[in-house]
Formats: C-alpha cells, structure tokens, sequence
DNA sequence: CGTGGACTTGAAATCCATCAACACAAGTGG
DNA sequence: CCACTTGTGTTGATGGATTTCAAGTCCACG
C-alpha cells in the first residue's frame, strides 16, 4: 500500500533562506501519513478534504478533525503523528518540512513561537468543544452543530456540498452512519435543509436559526 | 455566593525578582474560577482536587478534567478561562499571576516558551484522548479506563482513594451517576476490584491487567 | 436522633446501534 | 450499450445499552 502521489514541485529562491514546499495530490481514500509516524511535514490543504482518527484495536474509528481547503494539518509539537490522515476524495496538499517544533531551533520551520503556539491552541479549543459534543450532546443535536460548523467553514454557501460520506460524519460525531442519514431527514421532512439534487451529499439551509436551536437543546419539537 | 476563602501567604524575597504566590484553601464545591473570567491566574494542587467543566444551557454538565495534587490548571493561552473550575473537596491551591501569556511577553509569568508549549500541548493530548473515550467506548469500557488512570495518577496505591464522588466521575465520562454506580458493582461481583472499607470512595484493584483488558475491547466477559 | 447527601439497586422507558433490505449511481468489462 | 458489480445512502424492524424514574440503605453531621 505504498504511497506514490501526484506531482512534487519544489521551490526555493536560489541563495536565500525559504520555506521549501512541494505539492501533492492524494487519490481517494489514501493514506497521508500514519499515526506514530516521524512527524516531518506539516499540510495545507489547496483543494479536497481530510480525514485525521484513531483506531481502536478492534477497528472502531474516531475521527478527531475533518479538514477542509485552507486548512493546516499535521502540526505537532512532539516527534510524531498522533492521528492517520487520509484523503477523503481526490485532494492537493502543499507541504513544508517541520523541524523538530518542540526542543528545537523553533524559528527554523518558519513557524514563529507564537504561530505554533496559537495553532496548538487552536486544536485544543475544537477538542474541548468535541468533548461536549461527544460526552453530553444526542444525536440530533450532533448532526445539528455539524451542519452548523460546515455552513461556517464553508462560508454559508447557498448550496452547502459536503465532501465527506455519511461514514465520515458518524465516526466524526460518535454515531452510526444510519443515525446520521435519519437525523438527516427528519430536518428535511421538518423543512430545516433540503436536497436541491440528486446527490446527498449537496445539501440547502432553509432555516439556520432553527438548526442553532436544534444544535444547542434537547427541547426542541 | 462570594469567595472568601483560606489563608493568604504572599512570599517575596525582598529586592530580587522573584515569582509572587499565595496559598489559598477552598471548601467543598466552591468556585475557583469561572467561565470566561481574565485568566489571571495559574493553579497548582497543594491538596485536594478540582474539576474543570462547562455547562449546557439546560444545565446538563461535561467535566473536562479532574486535577488531583501536584496538578497545574486554569493555565490559558488566551485571556479568559474557557472553564469553570471547583474544589471538589477542601482544596488548597498555590497560586501565580500569569501575565497575558498569549502575545505578550511571553517570559514574564516565570513560562518559558516551551514550558508553556508543553502544558499546552499535554492538555491536548489528553483532550484527544477523552473525545476517543467519549465518541466510541462503551460505559464499562469508559470506567475501566478511569479505574486506570487515576490508579496511574495517584502511583498505584494498595487503596485508591477516590476523592470526587459518583457524580464527578459520571459527568467526566459523559455517563448517568448509575451507570457508573453499576459498573462499579459488575467489576467488583467479577472481583476486578473490591471495597476494603465501608466507604466506596475507597478501592482495591485486584487484577489490573483484566482492567486494562475491560477498557480497550468489547469483547471482554 | 433526625435530616440530608451519597451511593446502590430495580423497573421502565428511551435512544441509538445493529441487522436487513432496497434504491440508485457510478464504474467495469463483456 | 448492456449486464454486472460495488459503493453510498436510505429506511424499517429489532434488540440492547444506557438513561430515567423510583425506592431504599448507610453514613455524616446537625
């Protein structure tokens, strides 16, 4: 299952000190890096989607993070991988090589000490608002703050398209991908999104305030 | 509901620049701090224990983590606490200002960089872990694995003393106080566990390999 | 003693997972 | 192009795990 993907463009102004990059482009479902690998590169994603998770031993999957174009990945401040990280569809990366962050030479990533420690940061507080969701939210109020987050992160778009499957969303939320395909249509059938296609996966808002609602308590007909 | 609380024993050697500190003392379910406060200041556990959470509106409760002696919390990348810490029990802190530690200097709160980095990043850790608890293991699975790291924490003791109660570790686990009453129960009547004393705050692990064997699969009898 | 809090246990109800079947689209190879 | 397969999503039926509701016990503490 080796990984040979894509294009690699490397780039550096000759005689100066940059940050070398390279391009990659991953095929569906292929793995990225692994979990407990060297943690050489950090990613950011140019086009596609990302899954980050752990596996139990028996083949149960969290998804800690799914990310999006923008998005940076693979940041860590210890030696290695904490999560696999695989390409949900076709996706482009462009990668930098990370100096050992923590002990080392911090300013030799390009990264500064406050960078870093602003990134890191940042994970922690999705991880905090996970552990809510996971430890004290139902199933609805899960698919709810979900659809909440993408229409965020996606900029609110009339038409929201998710890249990732039904799968993805459940290991994400804790749930089966089943529960998540019933929450999702009973906010259809109560008028909250609708299908304009075909396709599932393109999904409309009809009512934003009432998927907030919906997101926050239990009480909500 | 005012916090008034303890004794108060700045310590500063006169002339040097040195880390000012206070001793404080908080009674059983007291407010250390609260949610969206300035983090001013940073904790460590002389005695006792606290727990560090955040409420629903509906008043539904996630402890994201339970601080025991030797513990450092209410340690903030940004300027307020993004929970609200209470002494479970009588609890005595120590505790230092903490400059604005996030884009100011960065040195001035007796953190270094890195020091700061690695608190940071161990709070991550750990709250990646606890969305894996959360998001995908059963309710025995969830309390195997809490039996575990508070004996870690607490350096395996002949008896764990348990110093939060039902309640606490429920809310930590994102389980009902009975769920957690009953998981108790089944691990002793398969004598993983037993109470030595009348108090069921009180524990003795008798075969922590089957425990660590409960907390990672479903398919343990 | 009496009261209240913490813990336990039982019974009932609820939520969600699992199992199963089906629809549909997108390949794939003839 | 068609037949076949595979993957994804949906829906229904069922069962199980966990919550909720309801007692009841035992301390701790006034």
């Amino acid at each position: 299952m080796l990984q040979i993907a894509g294009s690699h463009n490397d780039s550096k102004a000759p005689g100066s000190k940059q940050t070398l990059w390279s391009d990659f482009t991953y095929r569906r479902d292929n793995e990225i890096f692994g979990e407990a690998e060297p943690a050489d590169y950090v990613y950011r994603i140019t086009s596609g989607a990302v899954r980050t998770f752990k596996l139990l031993p028996d083949g149960r999957r969290q998804i800690g993070a799914l990310h999006l174009p923008g998005d940076i990945f693979g940041i860590e401040s210890g030696d290695f991988y904490r999560f696999t990280a695989e390409a949900i569809g076709e996706t482009r990366v462009r990668i930098a090589k990370q100096e050992r962050l923590f002990g080392g030479d911090l300013e030799a990533s390009g990264f500064s000490s406050k960078e870093l420690l602003r990134l890191i940061a940042g994970s922690l507080e999705r991880a905090e608002s996970h552990v809510l969701l996971l430890g004290r939210q139902s199933a609805p109020e899960r698919v709810a703050a979900f659809l909440m987050e993408m229409d965020r992160r996606l900029r609110s778009p009339k038409i929201l398209v998710l890249p990732m499957r039904r799968r993805d969303i459940a290991d994400y939320l804790g749930l089966s991908h089943e529960t998540v395909t019933r929450c999702f249509s009973t906010f259809r059938d109560r008028g909250v999104l609708g299908y304009p296609d075909i396709s599932r996966r393109e999904i409309v808002l009809h009512d934003r305030a009432r998927l907030a609602q919906l997101a926050m308590g239990r009480t909500s007909t």
